[in-house]
DNA sequence: GATGAATGAGTGTTCATTCAT
DNA sequence: CATGAATGAACACTCATTCAT
């Protein structure tokens, strides 16, 4: 890469930091463009040269979760138990929520049916949905899931389980450790993901 | 209660209904004062006499639940298996927001923090909330769930799923069958709340 | 019509006018809502309150020529000569331009079309071509004008020249006698419209 | 001229190319600096080069129609019928028009006075203008044209005329055959022009 | 010669809210 | 009780132009 689109690039990823750091600050709902040109210290202009709209920088912010999963937690996937490595993967996933913030990690769950309806169709194709179903596939191929469900729709629940938990985070301001009550919910449903399991009473 | 405050209390009612149903077409960040006054015909100037602000609206919808729950929820939860109740309990919810629709849904979810920070404490208080409780209490008193968590996580897990898959459904613009899959994930999940539970392999 | 619709009316009157008297001072280009509410000392939100968008605006504009002709054209288009009726016809509308000023000239030429394409096919419903055409018809029937050229296309060709002279007039700053020069053109113009004339040399 | 001077011209003339064709499908209204700096492959301070202004750009494509002239038809002004002449002209004019497209007719109808006001003086200089006055007044000269009103006179009535049929034509997006329509126009037009003509009755 | 990042005043438009009638 | 005219700050976004490299 020439050293002109790397300075461009830096640049672009300076605005986003800096448009994140005051979504903490002052929420999604009240995030504008001047005011990212404020803490950014650029001119209205200026920003139109490095994004085409708002929404691009809005899906600049989810692109950032893949390149965390790529290189903070793919890499811990190697348990033998599948089962275990569904909890990992659930804790990767909070982990970057909790490091991005509340007002990012809200934006996440709530504003990215609105900006990129027909992007959803691609969620399949995203690293953090295919790394899990690479994990299920395993786990029921290995015997250590069930087959009760199919690999998707495991992959749909539990991603609705984190995600929820991450909303309701948000909605809570932050007030609790987000990663450590998504690893006790995750572990304690995990359970009933057991092939052939039978619970004795 | 007086004529007239009942007169008024209809009113209410009434816009609050327009404006749910006017939101299924036009989606919550569409929507505003004058669009709400139009359908309900009245003027803005009335619209401010029955409502304070527009926060005062949105915080109406959410207490209809409540009122849902009371007249509909409450007396199916007669099992004595608390595990089936809790289903049935979770069943009901998503009942309620399928009813709702779509983008009320979506506002259930998205706008609630936003709109009601001060409201928070108030939530256990709720009678979404304290009916779940109840029903754990009674669980975990006859022995038929874990007494590993408290209630109170308990519930907040509860509460998180059904809430993420309410959330995700809105985010998919209703495409799928929210009871059915709701059902599905807390069928699993509640194997896993049994008390004492050993899984053999 | 009520008292409060004609309120309603005499303010968007009110406002057009004001808008008329800037626009010459600060020509078309130049012309912006901030402005116009400025000068008619009302707020940017009352401006919408009037007119949909800025073209509503400008529409509204063009709408006053056929006021213009209504009452004070068509009752002296009453010659026996529908030749002298043709450039009778022709002051009435450079009379009416040269009253509104050069800028708004300007505009009702070379601004319509941008503003009003789906219009264009209503042209001939309006008053001013409504009224030429008939004029053309009645010298037809009565053997005064040349039937070698259809009556649409006759209208055409005085209108075209018409508006050409009005152009231009805008053009160069309204510094010639419009009147006068449109009225030599036109006598000259006629001439050749009498039908069977024969040029002797 | 030194080669370097050649290909500074050279490359003005490629941008003004560009400009034109780009004209010709945005529209006036939509022709920014920076659509002609990507269509032409320079950068915006590339443009600013070899223009001062945008207004530069816009005086530059009036000019051509000079050359036109110089080059297309001046040398089929050959008639001995100087009314004959008049109309050959027309057509050359409007022909260029045509050739040239609707987007940059608009243009040099509409923009011409907004653009340079202070070249209004000049235009007697231009050869559209000198070429019209050569014919009338050897017209008038021959007895072919009548001495009722100035050369002058003459030369803005026609020079008005055609113009009023090219904004037209613009106006409908070049919706009719200009070069037809202008003829008839002016072959009628002509007629009224001549020399001690007596109409019979 | 050429680049393109940066500017910043300016655009049309929105909308929750107020208040005189 | 009800109206709707009026507000005005705020919004996302544009674009001709400049200038350091």
């Amino acid at each position: 890469m020439s050293k002109i689109k790397e300075k461009q690039l830096a640049k672009r990823k300076f605005i986003i930091e800096k448009a994140t750091n005051l979504m903490n600050e002052v929420g999604f709902e009240g995030l504008t463009i001047r005011m990212i040109c404020d803490v950014s210290g650029i001119s209205a202009g200026t920003f139109y040269h490095y994004f085409e709209n708002k929404s691009d920088l809005i899906i600049e912010l989810f692109a950032l979760i893949d390149d965390y999963f790529e290189e903070n937690v793919l890499d811990r996937l190697n348990s033998e138990d599948e089962l275990k490595n569904i909890i990992i993967f659930c804790k990767g996933f909070v982990e970057y929520v909790t490091m991005v913030g509340v007002e990012r990690s809200k934006l996440i769950n709530s504003m990215f049916p609105a900006y990129s309806k027909e992007r959803q169709d691609e969620e399949t194709e995203r690293v953090v949905y295919r790394e899990l179903h690479k994990i299920i596939i395993r786990g029921q191929e290995k015997g250590q899931i069930t087959y009760k469900y199919s690999s998707r729709r495991l992959v749909d629940m539990i991603l609705v389980m984190i995600r929820g938990y991450t909303f309701d985070w948000g909605r809570r301001e932050g007030s609790y450790d987000l990663v450590e009550n998504t690893e006790q919910m995750i572990s304690l449903f995990v359970k009933s993901l057991k092939a052939n399991e039978q619970i004795k009473f």
